[in-house]
DNA sequence: ATGGCTACGATCCGTAGA
């Protein structure tokens, strides 16, 4: 089982990119994040002639989260139970016996902004969503765009960005505490390149100079983690003309 | 140097992202 996760910055304008990637790495389920669309437009036609089924939560202009499948997706929801929010970023979904939840973490903006403890409450949020989860699917995955650059090798000028948000002592703590319930980083199961990131600035060529963060992950629970044989960021469609600013990130299960 | 791109929904600029 090939699973992925990627912000794409807008679904309908990345569209193109998505599918022909969906055709190149045959991923089996793939949480995307940033569709910047409703339900009613999500291009659930396309995505089914592509071969995959789909479960979304969209909204106008900003958030949105979808699981695409080529299995069939089960007991779905949207949102973190007992957690009111307007903004549309979680979706959840069981495909082959493994739950998979698909978050879309808060920005946060700035250290100490109002939605900074945005940010800070929701993680707190999710971290108690995910415990339930786990408690009855002890296959679980969580893809998503965290926001959060765990260690400062997931940073490419930690000097620069020393205190910031993405990489604030409680913004990694909150995403440690998600650790904490058993998960593992997927891409930190194995050996990888110095300086893999999976978000790169459209400003000041950002992707040319790898000024990146890796702030997109795959967190596994220990049953899902034991089975982990492979995990990578795929760059490839972040080098196209008018690329997410987000590269996808991929957990291969045997 | 606090800018710089990109997407969006609304104009011909503001908000947001990270």
């Amino acid at each position: 089982m090939k699973l992925a996760t990627w912000n794409v910055n807008s679904l309908r304008v990345r569209l193109p990119h998505l599918t022909d990637w969906l055709a190149q790495a045959q991923p089996d389920i793939v949480c995307l994040q940033e569709l910047k669309c409703e339900d009613a437009k999500f291009p659930r036609t396309e995505l089914q002639a592509a071969g995959y089924q789909s479960a979304s939560s969209g909204q106008k202009t900003y958030n949105g989260v979808a699981i695409l499948s080529r299995s069939p997706l089960h007991d779905v929801s949207a949102g973190i139970a007992g957690f009111q929010d307007e903004q549309k970023r979680v979706v959840v979904a069981t495909v082959d016996g493994v739950r998979v939840i698909c978050v879309y973490c808060p920005n946060g903006q700035a250290v100490g902004s109002e939605k900074y403890d945005y940010k800070l409450r929701w993680f707190a949020a999710l971290k108690e969503y995910i415990a339930a989860e786990l408690s009855r699917h002890p296959m679980l995955a969580v893809g998503g765009d965290f926001n959060v650059a765990p260690e400062d090798r997931d940073v490419h000028d930690p000097k620069a960005w020393e205190g910031q948000v993405h990489v604030s002592a409680p913004e990694r703590a909150a995403w440690r505490a998600l650790l904490a319930l058993g998960l593992k980083d997927s891409f930190r199961l194995f050996e990888q390149p110095e300086k893999t990131y999976s978000w790169w600035d459209y400003r000041m060529m950002g992707f040319r100079r790898n000024a990146g963060l890796r702030i997109d992950q795959i967190l596994l629970s220990a049953a899902l983690a034991a089975r982990c044989t492979a995990s990578t960021v795929d760059k490839a469609p972040r080098k196209l003309e008018r690329p997410s600013d987000h590269a996808p990130v991929i957990a291969e299960i045997s």
